[in-house]
DNA sequence: AGCACGCCGACT
DNA sequence: GTCGGCGTGCTC
């Protein structure tokens, strides 16, 4: 007769061990909560784990009892979410339960570190909102009341004020008693958006990062566990918070690829908040100027709500876009990385005192070092990727692993002490010209590179904010979520650098770039001017992210990834294997990939590969990879059967990745 | 992952 | 005789 034991996974990361483990309960005592932390004996040791669950072993195992109990760290429904991403994701739900677990109790718990807590104006509600907001958020607000979590696709161009419908949101929310998850794409925007929701709801709102100090983080958690907390701003990991009464989850920038983890377990925030939302029963609203395909097509099929602000607030047009054909350009006179119509745009806002943010996608001086006597380019040592020079710390580095190396003075590969040539353009070449075209004007340059001291990204866009400087020089970086209202003039120096990223996603990413670039002009009373640079005027994501023309974009992505079965028309999971000897991952990945269309035979799911990944290697490992697409939901347990057999190779490391960036 | 068990070489 | 090398296998 069987008997209801506890089920326990431990906290071991290990293929063998990614399954439940049957345990007794110790002798009068009730059955502790799905989610407690618990120690078992395991072999011949203790080790750490969490009840998951209750349910009667298969006869015939012997089992053993619980040998202590912890704290609670999961309610049902955050277990039920750790399950769902296990499942999904194909990760082992250790893991996941560990990424979620909630911070530890520091040894010594501070007194209130919180600031005397200024005494919070209330935000004036006198200025107006446009029609369109007013009805974005009449709609927000009679979701909350139903309860039903519906879920909207916010779609609102650049400046159109967006987050005014979120704050009117958020309180309409707490009003209700609800609790409010607000998801920023990067730590870097934290600050300012915490700012203004302090600013609104005061003591209410915890602003949660990772890197927070540990007792800080304890006391957060432990007041969004308790209540004490109405709203949670952060980055991907505040999806985990532990509410109790969650009620509205808010996706600001909803396409930004920040929210996809780049690590293990390459999660998604986005597609997280929306299943937690589920399990809540909580509303979404996902924000963005340039929504992902995902999300557009979602609000085609009817699974998102569309709500749509078209235009900024009255006296706030959008900007004039011009494309200037670089081609032409090389043809006529000198060539520059400025255009000549560029050049006078720049000259006329340096006259007339106005700002100026240009857009230039690569770090460093030289993005390829050669030697002239060989012809060699110079590639690090542990990757398949050539090194770029750097001109402010005088040496090559590698933009893969990091690594960085003197210049050398004479070639490596054959010896010759001829000097080194530098091909191409990177920001701080680009940087250097901006001061011999126009030697007057003051530039800030905001990139990954100037951004490493503590302080020193909000020190930029501070001084530029207080006009300290006249034009922002900057990479991805300046694209996002800023407002200066004094500037007039965005221009982007070179629109193809990102078409032609190995990723089926990379027309929608230049679009998003594009488009929310330019929406970083004419934010002040002044109207804004675009410039766009470009050798492929005639490419469908330049042309309608300069003409405005969102839709006749989405109409033809959502065409090419149809054909092609790209996401949202077909699911992708990449698995990738990695070794330090090539022909050991080369040997298995053929195992591997023959094995998979085996057990995946039919014509729902293509097996593609295995081939080298687009960076053959990085940090001295070995990568090739294959790829599923189609129908890979229903098959889950047969991919993960399938690759628990090939892991117990233990000189190659697998690692699997659903939905993810890039090949 | 850890840890025990096991089956062969050189050592106080 | 035994100390210890790390291959193999198991963990409710």
């Amino acid at each position: 007769m069987g008997e209801e034991c506890a089920e326990v996974v431990v906290n071991i990361n290990h293929p063998d061990l990614n399954r439940i483990f049957h345990y007794r309960l110790p002798a009068g005592m009730g059955k502790p909560q799905p989610g407690t932390r618990v120690t078992v004996p395991f072999g011949s040791r203790l080790v750490e784990g969490w009840i998951v669950g209750y349910s009667e072993p298969e006869p015939g195992i012997s089992l053993r009892e619980i040998a202590g109990l912890g704290r609670p760290d999961f309610t049902k429904e955050l277990l039920d979410l750790a399950r769902w991403m296990a499942w999904y994701y194909l990760h082992p739900l250790a893991e996941i339960l560990e990424l979620m677990s909630p911070p530890d109790r520091p040894k010594r718990l501070v007194k209130c570190t919180s600031p005397e807590e200024k005494l919070s104006p209330q935000r004036p509600e006198d200025f107006d909102l446009t029609g369109e907001q007013q009805e974005a958020l009449r709609r927000i607000e009679e979701a909350l009341s139903n309860e039903k979590g519906e879920r909207f696709l916010l779609y609102g161009v650049t400046g159109s004020g967006k987050t005014e419908v979120y704050l009117r949101a958020t309180e309409f929310a707490l009003a209700l008693g609800r609790q409010v998850l607000y998801l920023v794409p990067e730590i870097a925007l934290t600050p300012q958006i915490g700012a203004l929701f302090q600013e609104a709801f005061g003591e209410r709102v915890a602003v949660w990062h990772h890197r927070l100090a540990r007792g800080e983080k304890y006391r957060l958690w432990e007041d969004v566990r308790k209540g004490a907390k109405g709203v949670v701003i952060g980055p991907r990991s505040a999806v985990f918070a532990p509410f109790c009464n969650l009620g509205l989850v808010i996706i600001d920038e909803e396409h930004d690829p920040s929210y996809k983890e780049q690590e293990r377990p390459y999660y998604h925030a986005r597609q997280v908040a929306l299943m937690r939302s589920f399990l809540n029963k909580a509303v979404v609203v996902l924000g963005s100027a340039t929504p992902s395909l995902e999300s557009f097509t979602a609000a085609v099929r009817k699974r998102l709500q569309l709500l749509t602000i078209s235009r900024r607030p009255p006296g706030r047009s959008l900007p004039r876009n011009t494309v200037v054909d670089m081609r032409l350009e090389l043809n006529s006179g000198e060539p520059s990385i400025f255009s000549r119509y560029l050049q006078e745009q720049i000259n006329l806002r340096l006259k007339r005192k106005e700002q100026v943010i240009l857009f230039y996608n690569r770090r460093g001086y030289a993005p390829l070092v050669f030697c002239p006597g060989c012809g060699e380019v110079l590639k690090c040592r542990n990757c398949s990727i050539s090194l770029v020079y750097h001109r402010q710390t005088g040496d090559l580095r590698c933009h893969y692993c990091n690594t960085r190396l003197p210049l050398p003075a004479s070639c490596p590969s054959c010896g010759s002490n001829k000097r080194l040539c530098f091909l191409g353009t990177g920001i701080e070449r680009v940087e250097q010209e901006l001061s011999l075209l126009f030697p007057g004007a003051r530039v800030l340059r905001l990139d990954y590179d100037t951004t490493r001291g503590k302080g020193s990204y909000s020190q930029i866009l501070s001084l530029f904010a207080g006009k300290k400087a006249d034009i922002l020089l900057g990479t991805q970086m300046v694209t996002k979520g800023h407002d200066f209202p004094g500037v007039t003039l965005v221009g982007v120096l070179n629109a193809d650098l990102s078409l032609n990223l190995p990723d089926y996603r990379s027309a929608e990413r230049t679009f998003q770039i594009l488009t929310q670039v330019a929406g970083r002009t004419g934010r002040g009373p002044q109207p804004g001017e675009v410039v766009v640079q470009t050798y492929h005027p005639e490419h469908y994501s330049i042309m309608a992210a300069c003409r405005g023309d969102s839709n006749s974009f989405y109409r033809e992505e959502a065409k090419r990834r149809r054909a092609l079965e790209y996401p949202p028309y077909g699911e992708l999971i990449r698995v990738r294997l990695s070794s330090r000897r090539e022909e050991d991952v080369v040997v298995l990945a053929s195992e591997l990939a023959a094995e998979l269309r085996r057990q995946l035979s039919g014509d729902q799911v293509a097996v593609l590969g295995p081939a080298p990944a687009p960076v053959l290697r990085v940090k001295g490992f070995y990568r090739w990879q294959i790829l599923l697409k189609g129908k890979t939901l229903p098959l889950r347990s047969q991919i993960e059967a399938c690759l628990a057999v090939y892991r117990k190779n233990n000189s190659v490391i697998i690692s699997v990745e659903v939905d993810p960036f890039g090949y």
